[in-house]
DNA sequence: GCAATTTTTGATAATTTATGACTGAATATG
DNA sequence: CATATTCAGTCATAAATTATCAAAAATTGC
């Protein structure tokens, strides 16, 4: 990874939660604490970021809603390495120039900060992610229209003649409340029917998913698991999801939390 | 390859991604090292590009906020308290629970802080005002759908069947680059384009010009006076301005300087 | 067309800069 | 107070940049 990427993908990071451990940023970047130390150390005297021990935060503080709203504060800070873990995988799966969609979500807005060093045509329907986008990377975004729904941080329009059906991709990435035997599982009806208008519009649905996803249920089941063509998730999954998967003929990718810092070298 | 070939590759190069490598350009050129960084080296004093170590990249940085910083910076230097005080008027026009449009711009931007104890709703094309909206007060907010401009700071959409055809309010806000005998005049085509699919989708069309834009011209007219209800603006306007308003029968509405002073206190 | 001159290019060596590992000091946590 | 993190400094290594020079190409003058 090239210096100026790090520096983007530090300084994406940081405003994404109030604060970034030193060694959370070298699993994202590959780079060494040293390295990380002094770019933290360059930033903090250029006033990009506060310097604080075992890390850093953003100078502005928090942007009250971005993502930092109550349901999603609890999430941010469960399995945020696997997420990020996760996430990165997702990304290293596109090349540079592709077109994608990203469906809102806690784990697939960890894909925007392995975004920020890509040259993307990224569509999607989470405000928050658009956002990121927009500040801190060069990406081409499209959001789709719509009311802006701030719990669940997602624009959705009740009309089926918008911008999505003109928007077809290579791959579509969501990440889900759970998953099981029966399929893609969520738990809120407004996020249903946000992931409804996007399935079709890829060629491949990739599914974003950590480990604890395979425990949840719940009553709304969004798709089958014939229609996801992969599944990216953490080595904690259970054999008996993975087998489920694999009978399914799902494309199963198992990231670990060593395999997060190779991750951020490859890129 | 020719030299200038290979300027060419260097400089597309460039603008495909975030950052390219000396390297890079060499297999893609088949030059050496030292040629690329003689290139790189002229074109950083051209500022054709920004040379950094290892490489090169494009100009205009997204690093340094992109968006939800400029609408601030520019008006803290230019007209902020007249901006503001139109922008209120603006707003002091709406009932609570109405709905309006607000297009993008610098002047109509200063809406956000008295919306800011409002319950309305909005659909807006400007991100930065989406987003501040969000972020800020309870309003209803609707964003059209599209690609994020990020230079002009709005969403467009290159269909016609998005969102916008949907909203219908009682008031549009805009602003502009000019305002004379012909019309509503603007200086960016995109701006235009985006204008274009606001306009007809309210009762009222409320122009909020601060008094210079009497004075500017430009070469594309976006709509005849006849088509403006109501101009807001500052007691700068000239004479001439005032009655050619009110002879085309638009509702001119004259905020003074101390009017601006009042209506920042009340809000 | 041919030779002289200027410009551009590529290779090499010397210098600078960035990086990662290591060590001891500083700081937080229980 | 003991322990675990985190930090600052040092150093060797790797990478990138600069400087220098000779060869190649283009330009100019005749």
């Amino acid at each position: 990874m090239h210096e100026r990427e790090r520096h983007r993908v530090i300084l994406s990071a940081v405003q994404d939660r109030p604060v970034v451990t030193v060694i959370d940023m070298c699993s994202l970047t590959g780079a060494s604490e040293a390295t990380i130390r002094r770019d933290i150390a360059t930033f903090h005297i250029e006033k990009k970021l506060r310097r604080i021990r075992g890390g850093a935060e953003a100078l502005a503080p928090p942007q009250s809603v971005g993502l930092a709203g109550r349901p999603f504060d609890v999430n941010k800070t469960f399995q945020v390495a696997q997420k990020q873990a996760i996430a990165s995988a997702a990304v290293n799966l596109c090349a540079d120039g592709e077109s994608i969609i990203i469906n809102g979500g806690t784990t697939t807005f960890q894909m925007v900060h392995t975004l920020a060093t890509r040259r993307m045509q990224v569509f999607t329907n989470s405000f928050p992610i658009a956002e990121h986008l927009l500040k801190h990377s060069k990406n081409t975004v499209t959001i789709s229209g719509g009311t802006l729904y701030r719990e669940q941080n997602i624009v959705l329009s009740p009309f089926d003649n918008d911008v999505t059906r003109n928007f077809y991709a290579h791959r579509m990435f969501m990440g889900a409340h759970g998953l099981g035997r029966i399929g893609l599982m969520e738990a809120d009806p407004l996020l249903v029917q946000a992931e409804q208008k996007l399935i079709g519009q890829a060629d491949e649905l990739v599914v974003l998913a950590d480990s604890s996803k395979f425990a949840k249920r719940s009553s709304l089941v969004l798709c089958p698991l014939t229609q996801i063509h992969t599944v990216i998730t953490d080595d904690g999954i259970p054999d008996k999801a993975a087998s489920m998967l694999e009978a399914a003929g799902v494309s199963l990718h198992v990231v670990s939390q060593e395999a997060a810092k190779s991750q951020g070298e490859a890129s």
